[in-house]
DNA sequence: TTTCATACCTCGTACCCCGAGGTATAGTGT
DNA sequence: ACACTATACCTCGGGGTACGAGGTATGAAA
């Protein structure tokens, strides 16, 4: 139903996809694509994350979808709804502060 | 027994309670004050996560505890094993390596 | 025809976080 | 004496999420 803000854990695969797809449409398979190469390999979404986290989120009203034919091919296009650009900010900031803190933690003086 | 890699998710708490214990022996309520202190109320380790996540780690074999008296009251000490300072070393590279990711993805051009 | 890339999906598990609640002592205020 | 706060430990149950493994199907290349 509602979302739930991050506290400690995670939330990064909805953080992202949201990101991604405030840019332009795309598809899962695309998704994950480009996740690989603008993260450097860093970040890899297995699709058992990211097609239930594309559910999850049009189910919650952050996406919305429609399916197109490419060359025999079916492809489900998701863009952000008005609402999954609201949800999009508040990761966004909480993303910030969180990894500000655990930087703030790991940066602290090893002594005195 | 093994510790698992975190992939996207967490491991945040073991990550700053590592590196806290890493500078120096502390006890459980005490890790959980400097927490907040130290990341400027952006990380708030709950008595629920903080206490199950030292005997976690404790039993295997990330730190190593000792009880004192005190006034009156039990304090449990923690200190990290060789072994935790490996798993700190991971986790750390980890850390950084995906909010780099994150951050990378994040600051993506909005067009073009 | 077999293999690879594309493109979608689900299921089960494991893991972890978290709030709520519980025990006990010491000090402070009334 | 009584209550309240801070210290200091703990567990339990639930909820959520990530993830690997596995499954279906098409088109292109070998």
């Amino acid at each position: 139903m509602s979302e739930r803000d991050p506290t400690l854990m995670s939330g990064i695969p909805e953080l992202v996809v949201l990101r991604l797809l405030a840019q332009q449409e795309m598809y899962g398979y695309e998704i994950a694509r480009s996740l690989k190469v603008l993260s450097q390999d860093a970040l890899t979404l297995g699709e058992g994350v990211l097609y239930p986290a594309l559910h999850t989120m049009e189910a919650r009203g952050l996406l919305r979808s429609r399916p197109k034919q490419v060359d025999g091919r079916t492809r489900i296009y998701y863009q952000v709804t008005p609402r999954g650009r609201k949800r999009l900010e508040r990761l966004t900031a909480s993303w910030q502060r969180m990894s500000e803190g655990v930087d703030r933690v790991l940066g602290a003086p090893s002594h005195e």
